[in-house]
DNA sequence: CCAGTTCCCGTTGACGCCCATATCAGCCCA
DNA sequence: TGGGCTGATATGGGCGTCAACGGGAACTGG
């Protein structure tokens, strides 16, 4: 399977170094990339990561703006300056720079959580409540439709 | 028969493995399947687990949504972050991991529930006491039709 | 020369692979 | 009808492999 599934916490070590999980390493190598592209989520403490294929995406996008327009230039702003590259070293593990932690609040543990073509690094604490958001807001939503289909009986 | 039917509770040995029901294990090797898809229930403590089409379900039912909305991404978050694999070993056991037992409450024995197209795994105390909520609704929307049907007997 | 980084190695614990045993159901045969 | 045989299943445990992690040493750029 080459999709980014499942969440796990890895510890960031003395030097500020942390395992991206075997499984994730797995799916990069496959589709060829030794270098993960990192991008700061809009409206999260989260940073979107995967290989240069997620860079891409962007970067097709921006091509269909118009150069002159300032969206173009937003959202350039935004994929190149609020990106980076992450290098992973011999042993998979990556260097939890200043970036990192700005943006989401590590401070000694990540979360890595799958999200199929790309994956998220999370402050584990940040994660778990956003989590239980994201549940709350798909809940009201199935129960938005139960209501309407048992029409009113609850 | 292809479908998953009735429930039976294995323990967990030592090493955190369970074994699942040998029924179950068959049909999932008539599908070819030799990972599982599980993911945390939204409303109750219990994992839908199936193969790999049980993960599609939830993908086609994405890909309708609007990908620039944040209920995709909720959907997206749901089951590709609160999702995982759980893999057969060779006697067609699982390891229970966290991610089970954070949601469920298991700590030494796994009830498994037919579901149909999928099954459940479930803590056996919260199983039963779920389904004891489950009869008595099922009770009272029947007496309350036969009520009605009565004419009235109140 | 120093700080940060990269390479490399050893340790530890988790997990997968393999085999052994117990329990049970179905079955055959007397 | 009853008793033993047989195969399948659940469960326990030994052991090798690998991922996560810690730390020493070399390297590099300022």
């Amino acid at each position: 399977m080459d999709l980014f599934l499942s969440s796990s916490v890895n510890r960031i070590d003395a030097k500020g170094r942390v395992s991206v999980p075997a499984k994730f390493r797995t799916i990069l190598q496959q589709r060829g990339f030794s270098e993960l592209y990192a991008l700061r989520a809009l409206d999260i403490p989260a940073l979107d990561v995967g290989g240069q294929d997620l860079l891409d995406v962007y970067q097709k996008r921006i091509a269909q703006e118009d150069p002159f327009l300032q969206t173009a230039d937003d959202m350039a702003f935004f994929c190149y300056g609020d990106g980076a590259f992450l290098k992973l070293d011999q042993d998979g593990r990556i260097t939890v720079s200043e970036f990192l932690r700005g943006h989401t609040g590590i401070t000694d543990e990540v979360a890595f959580v799958g999200r199929g073509h790309f994956f998220q690094i999370w402050e584990p604490g940040r994660l778990a409540a956003y989590g239980a958001e994201v549940r709350a807001r798909l809940l009201r939503l199935r129960q938005a439709a139960s209501t309407r289909a048992d029409g009113g009986t609850e």
